[in-house]
DNA sequence: GGGGTTGTCTACCGGTCGGTAGAGAGGCAT
DNA sequence: ATGCCTCTCTACCGACCGGTAGACAACCCC
């Protein structure tokens, strides 16, 4: 019985938690095969976690947190409109390239309810208003077409994380197109995609 | 007992599992369940239905058909360039107003994997050619912005179905938001947003 | 009206899952 | 060294799930 001490031991949980929560769903993962993943038994982790749906809530807290520093750091330094914008959707395909199960378990918590997903969306509320705040600056400058921000963000939302979630999808429609220069191909789409669709009208 | 015969049991059954399969997932839901809410034991169910994956297959099978249908209909009398593109995304708003569960079990069925998707897949192939053929001709005539149509239509793909799954986002994004005049509104937001994406550049 | 077909049922099984009870080993402070 | 606290384990339970076996009733055709 290897003792790595309390806290690491958490970790690896929570990270094999979402690994596993993303690819085979909540209730298509048993917390008996997540144990057993991190070389642990059942009952190890429920030492750690009174039950599933408590995993489940430090797995939320988890991406949050994770998401949110990602960000933080890909902010850095972008000054102009343009800049900000391609650096949270380049975060975001790059903290998918890195942990391929992260945007799946994001898709999974907003299909449990707004109740899970809210434990996951508190965490980056602060980045939520910043972002509407950014996009209704850019609107009132002129440098995006007009609208309601609150739906344009969700808009956004829905092409970034669709984009990384279905695959299945993906290989239906432009056939077998994998691994990681897919998903370069897809940022890059969505990048156009964005960018055509914040542009302002002709006018 | 009471019998309904055979045909009208296995569409209302089928029809169920839907249902049950975009609320809760394949794992999530129970063919004894499914059973239960059409009136029925679990065993007549299997009779139908050899086993649970065989019920998937179904469903797939009938989800494809009714949208191929849907979208048939929605074509009609859709000339222009924009008038085409504007009826399959209000057809396809139109079929998750009256079956709210469609859209989700869509996307649970992407979740699943190619080999389930394909199944669903297969039958709205003949409308994903044109669709592609359609992107292709309007960027050949200049009123679309030239790039690759195949994965233009995925993107699409997950704006449209994004827009229809992500409940959850949307709460947590534009505050609660919900019933018929919510799926209007996100109908709206997004022609305005494909509309704008779709639009050559300026010059 | 007898026999096959179709449809629905009761009874049951093996496996899995989430969770409980509690023993015991290693480390640390006194 | 003793006793406590942390961590991991074995053993087990009740619930549920997918699926099998087979009885039985209604209907149809002859």
């Amino acid at each position: 019985m290897p003792r790595t001490g309390g806290e690491q031991r958490r970790t690896t949980i929570v990270a094999e938690a979402i690994h596993q929560f993303g690819r085979d769903g909540y209730k298509g993962a048993s917390i008996e095969s997540i144990a057993t993943a991190v070389g642990v038994r059942k009952q190890t982790l429920l030492y750690y976690f009174p039950n599933k749906e408590a995993l489940l809530e430090a797995c939320l807290q988890a991406a949050g947190e994770r998401l949110a520093s990602e960000l933080a750091v890909a902010l850095e330094g972008a000054e102009t409109y343009w800049e900000r914008a391609e650096a949270v959707i380049h975060g975001v395909f790059g903290l998918a390239a890195e942990w391929p199960e992260f945007p799946m378990f994001v898709r999974e918590a907003a299909r449990l309810g707004p109740a899970a997903f809210d434990r996951f969306a508190d965490v980056i509320d602060p980045l939520r208003l910043r972002a509407i705040e950014f996009l209704q600056a850019g609107m009132d400058s002129g440098e995006i077409r007009k609208q309601d921000p609150a739906m344009l963000l969700f808009t956004l939302y829905t092409a970034v994380v669709g984009s990384l979630t279905e695959a299945s999808v993906l290989n239906a429609v432009v056939g077998s197109d994998t691994g990681q220069a897919s998903l370069r191909r897809r940022e890059r789409e969505v990048l156009l995609f964005v960018r055509a669709a914040l542009r302002p009208a002709k006018d």
